[in-house]
DNA sequence: GCCAACGTTGGC
DNA sequence: GCCAACGTTGGC
């Protein structure tokens, strides 16, 4: 069981979008890093816990709590000659981006990025490293456990 | 819209 | 394999 906190643009997919979706699943689409797709090629497994984040927006941070619920399987978005995500190098015979499921759990209060920046027991998250674009990075027992007390206590 | 930081590309 | 140029991310 690992913990991972995975960016989103609220205008494209918001948390509020995930719990609206049917079985509260979507299809995680459009990660283009490789780093980010390794995460999610090597390293998840089913039932791993999630920070749902959305990012470029007006109040960046936390918006609710999530968990993986598939595999990977291929992005269908690489081979959509007419999306923003096309990848005109990926085949179906050999994809190059990958795609997991995440269903929604729990929506607590929001946690906002600047207040983030201000929690000790955080400093060391990667999100909050200087430079850090990573839309998926690895998140600590700790770290999840400390953000779960902040978001179900409302404070 | 600005810009720092990082990732990718491609010439050599 | 180096590295300059370019593109993208994402907070502010």
């Amino acid at each position: 069981m690992r913990y991972w906190l995975m960016k989103s643009e609220p205008d494209e997919v918001s948390f509020d979008d995930v719990l609206a979706a049917s079985g509260q699943t979507v299809a995680w689409f459009g990660v283009r890093n490789y780093q980010a797709r390794n995460f999610m090629r090597d390293a998840m497994q089913i039932g791993d816990g999630i920070l749902f984040y959305h990012s470029s927006c007006a109040v960046p941070g936390v918006a609710g709590i999530a968990e993986v619920a598939s595999g990977a399987y291929p992005d269908a978005t690489q081979f959509d000659s007419a999306g923003k995500y096309f990848d005109p190098k990926a085949t179906r015979a050999q994809p190059r981006w990958i795609s997991v499921d995440v269903r929604a759990k729990e929506k607590g209060r929001y946690l906002p990025l600047a207040e983030m920046r201000t929690i000790a027991a955080l400093e060391d998250m990667v999100l909050l490293q200087k430079g850090s674009r990573l839309s998926i990075s690895p998140v600590t027992a700790g770290q999840w456990k400390t953000i779960l007390e902040r978001i179900r206590r409302g404070d």
